[in-house]
DNA sequence: TTAGGGTTAG
């Protein structure tokens, strides 16, 4: 770059300052390109070479008067129609990406079909649906590509990664069908492509991505394939999976390939959802060792906080989110989303207060975390008002996940009525998750009448939600009414339901400890039982009375058949005290809610052991110490 | 020299 000339070139030389505009351009220096071509030597013209990249430059920066300026010169020099490729990709990628779609097609009109070479067409065809794609354009997309075909002008790979994931959804298929007729589906860019858009379409869609990455040769497959199929899963709840391609791209199958940033996003994310501590820990470790820029890379970094707000580490995700140069709406969610879980709402609304004062306008998502976390806290005058609010300060209409929000927080402060109405009020139809947060408010405040209602509904929209059918059975069971309890337990076995079996582990030297209910398959369970036994012996005698019905059926049960009944996170916190040190917390991370035997039993036995427990259940922590959960037994 | 693939939060 020294050797340059500071001043444009003269005339025996003019490439050292034009192809200067054209390296400007790429690193993205767009005003420095411009003003270089404006004091640029005029003479000899026509600095072809400068110009495609001038336009480029105009384009970034949404000058629309220069890219038609440099369009009147080019014209004005015979440059176009066609005469240089180059410069006519530029200005069709310039107008189709400034949205100024008509002049683009005029472009195209004036290209003379015959006379101009095949790939000088296919060139300016692609640059159009690039441009349009760009733009979120996906019907210009195909209208151009309809153009293309009609006028006999064959696509290449980088038509179709414009096209593929412009498609609607039921489209893509038949544009990969397209693809492979014309042999382009095995190239590795247009696989990666397809990939990527079927992990759009949810679980159907990451199987579809599935397909493809497993019929790509294994040859073919580059980082990027790996990181697509590995997103998919890490995108529709497919943790398991995900960890295990992350497994799999490491060994032999991965052909040495090397995990990037992206990569260790969806497996950060997966391990989040799954609750897979030493993972996380071990791809944390691999990011300080390894990746030491990785504080520049937002994405990197929210993965990261959201990993340690959702699997226990509070203080080290608000410790990454402090050091982090630059935060997106991405990392306040992910933190306003932790401490919400963790029962501190207060600290949410405040984080939230905080974003908004720094100038970042909330989206849904934030709204969503923002929303539970009042939920979660029982904040019901900040969660109304927050909800109240969201259309006129943040111009977002609440959707269906807001509802459902609502309808929690409405329901288990006891406002049955209200969150009923609130569902009345709503101009969509409810979906099975609001029916499903008010039959949960249900069976807290033992609403047998609005529960049956909420019931009525989520059996239309979620058969096959096997936890909803135990929860109104629960109602019927809590309020006596064990006909009720038959005909939920009749319409289970005739649909053949079984409810999910509930599930918790602990992580203890890298390994998982995983324990179901009533299971005696650790090795240590003899122990663990015999443990559980004597803790619950304490509970009784420190308790006097039993709190609940729930508890009182556990002990009948149990008096029964003295091996049943111990549900999987008593087992879990049994091992954990017989194998961790004294002053250490033991973390528990379960499927399913805990229940309310389960929750008495933990504060109790947190208080006499003097030892601390973090359980993640379906909806949120629970940390007991001292006697006390930090739920206030609000939960 | 032009067009172009994968990434986070609920």
């Amino acid at each position: 770059m020294a050797t340059e000339p500071s001043t444009p070139g003269g005339a025996d030389s003019p490439e050292p300052w034009s192809a200067r505009v054209r390296t400007l351009t790429r690193l993205g220096r767009h005003r420095e390109a411009l003003a270089l071509l404006r004091h640029g030597n005029p003479s000899p013209p026509p600095h072809a070479v400068a110009l495609p990249s001038a336009v480029i430059s105009c384009a970034a920066l949404s000058l629309s008067s220069g890219v038609s300026q440099i369009h009147a010169l080019a014209a004005k020099r015979g440059l176009l129609p066609a005469a240089d490729a180059y410069l006519l990709s530029a200005l069709l990628t310039s107008y189709s990406r400034l949205g100024r779609l008509p002049l683009a097609h005029q472009l195209l009109d004036e290209m003379p079909l015959e006379s101009t070479p095949h790939t000088t067409l296919r060139t300016a065809f692609n640059s159009v649906i690039s441009g349009c794609a760009l733009h979120a354009l996906p019907a210009a997309c195909f209208a151009v590509f309809r153009r293309m075909r009609a006028a006999s002008v064959g696509f290449d790979a980088v038509t179709l990664l414009a096209l593929v994931p412009a498609a609607p959804p039921r489209v893509v298929p038949q544009v990969h069908a397209l693809a492979a007729r014309a042999g382009l589906a095995a190239e590795t860019s247009v696989a990666n492509c397809l990939i990527s858009t079927y992990a759009r379409g949810g679980v159907g869609g990451a199987a579809l991505a599935r397909r493809v990455f497993d019929e790509m040769p294994p040859a073919s497959r580059d980082l990027v394939s790996w990181n697509a199929v590995l997103s998919a899963h890490a995108q529709n709840g497919l943790g398991v999976d995900a960890l295990e391609l992350y497994r799999r791209m490491r060994g032999p199958d991965g052909g040495g390939v090397e995990p990037d940033a992206v990569t260790l996003v969806g497996v950060l994310s997966s391990c989040a959802h799954l609750g897979a501590r030493s993972v996380g820990f071990e791809v944390e470790r691999y990011v300080l060792d390894r990746l030491p820029g990785f504080r520049a890379n937002v994405h990197l970094c929210n993965a990261l906080i959201n990993f340690h707000a959702r699997c226990g580490s509070l203080p080290r995700a608000q410790q990454l989110f402090d050091e982090m140069p630059r935060r997106s709406i991405v990392s306040w969610t992910a933190l306003i989303t932790g401490y919400g879980m963790h029962g501190h709402g207060d600290v949410a609304v405040s984080l939230f207060e905080r974003m908004v004062s720094e100038g970042i306008r909330p989206d849904n998502v934030a709204m969503v975390g923002l929303l539970s976390a009042c939920s979660h806290s029982g904040m019901y005058d900040e969660g109304r008002k927050y909800f109240s609010t969201m259309e006129s300060a943040y111009k977002l209409r609440p959707t269906l996940e807001h509802y459902a929000c609502m309808v929690d927080l409405l329901g288990r402060a006891g406002r049955l009525r209200e969150a009923r109405e609130l569902i009345s009020s709503m101009t969509m139809p409810a979906d099975g998750a609001i029916w499903g947060a008010l039959l949960g408010a249900c069976k807290i405040h033992k609403n047998v009448e609005v529960g049956e209602e909420a019931f009525k509904h989520i059996v239309e929209l979620e058969p096959s939600n096997a936890g909803y059918y135990v929860l109104m059975s629960n109602i019927y069971t809590d309020t006596g009414q064990l006909e009720g309890v038959a005909r939920v337990r009749a319409m289970m076995r005739d649909r053949g339901l079984k409810k999910e079996p509930g599930c918790s582990y602990v992580e203890h030297k890298g390994q998982v400890h995983l324990f179901m209910a009533d299971d005696h398959s650790h090795p240590q369970a003899k122990r663990i039982y015999k443990l559980v036994i004597k803790l619950e012996q304490m509970v009784k005698e420190k308790l006097g009375v039993m709190e609940s019905k729930a508890a009182q059926r556990c002990a009948e049960k149990a008096a029964a058949q003295p091996l049943i009944g111990f549900h999987s996170e008593k087992l879990a916190v049994a091992f954990g005290l017989l194998n961790t040190e004294a002053s250490s917390e033991i973390v528990v991370i379960k499927n399913l809610r805990v229940c309310g035997d389960c929750h008495s039993f933990l504060k109790a036995v947190s208080g006499f052991t003097n030892r601390a427990f973090l359980v993640r259940d379906a909806s949120r922590f629970h940390r007991f110490e001292g006697g006390v959960c930090s739920c206030k037994d609000y939960w």
